[in-house]
DNA sequence: GTATATCCTATAATTTTACTAGGAATATGC
DNA sequence: GCATATTCCTAGTAAAATTATAGGATATAC
């Protein structure tokens, strides 16, 4: 699985905020009920979502959470790396340069690069503007 | 981490008894030294590689494991599924129809068919035979 | 000043990953 | 035929990551 739910429930926090209001703050309990996603799961992953500047938090009465920038301005890429702290399909390709002692004559770490950059490239073109209108959903081009 | 260590290593033997004649018998201590996986790691991965009919196990004196086809008939991505189990971005996708209450309309859902679509396709489409030519070892083309 | 929220720190349960142990069964070659 | 080299089989365990939960401190609107 290259995608836990905590990245899959940051992604959907981040859609749903999308929907509302720009200036809007929308409260955790709103947006985990919505969501269906608990309380306290759905704050740790809006705190961390914070802490990256990606939402902004609004203590107290009528406070909440809202976006930062526009829905075209994320990309699902950004969001995903931030709560997964990696997308790369393979641990080695975490460290750069390369750490692994056989990298050298390694048959596969090309082969590990080139599905790294298919990836990346992918998640990164997608935003959550994309993701919202119903034609290209995160559709590719080839 | 779309790919787990056992993954690797499948690979990583696979790719090792490719090296050798095509009839030879090659003992699982050779393999697990020349590719630093534990004797006992790697023989629970061999075995599952047995049977999925990928290899060939001979007991006794001489023994060992040989291919049953040829390195270009097999495809990283072959592989991979076995081993893994799975190489769905998110879990979501392992059921296939899905079974998530939300699938009908979830804003996600396009998006991770896509990227699974990407990943499989460039994993079926590299072979052993390309790992282990310089030239190509797993390029893909756009 | 009270109700509504976020913020902060800690910890617990569950699952997956990675690996180990011990011995039974089988084939080879002398 | 017997010693040796090897796979095959079943079980278990240790560590790490994932998926949460709990409780209270702090801030703000009205």
């Amino acid at each position: 699985m290259l995608v836990s739910t905590r990245g899959r429930y940051a992604l959907r926090i981040i859609l749903e905020l999308s929907t509302h209001e720009k200036d809007e703050f929308v409260p955790l309990l709103e947006l985990s009920q919505k969501q269906d996603i608990s309380m306290k799961y759905a704050e740790a992953i809006v705190a961390f979502l914070v802490k990256a500047k990606l939402l902004e938090g609004k203590r107290g009465k009528s406070g909440g959470y809202r976006l930062l920038r526009k829905p075209s301005e994320y990309s699902v890429g950004e969001i995903l790396r931030l709560t997964e702290d990696s997308l790369a399909p393979v641990t080695c390709l975490n460290d750069n340069p390369n750490k692994c002692p056989k990298a050298e004559n390694c048959k596969t770490l090309r082969m590990w690069e080139n599905l790294n950059t298919l990836i990346q490239n992918y998640l990164f073109s997608v935003t959550i503007d994309d993701l919202n209108s119903p034609e290209k959903k995160g559709d590719y081009i080839i």
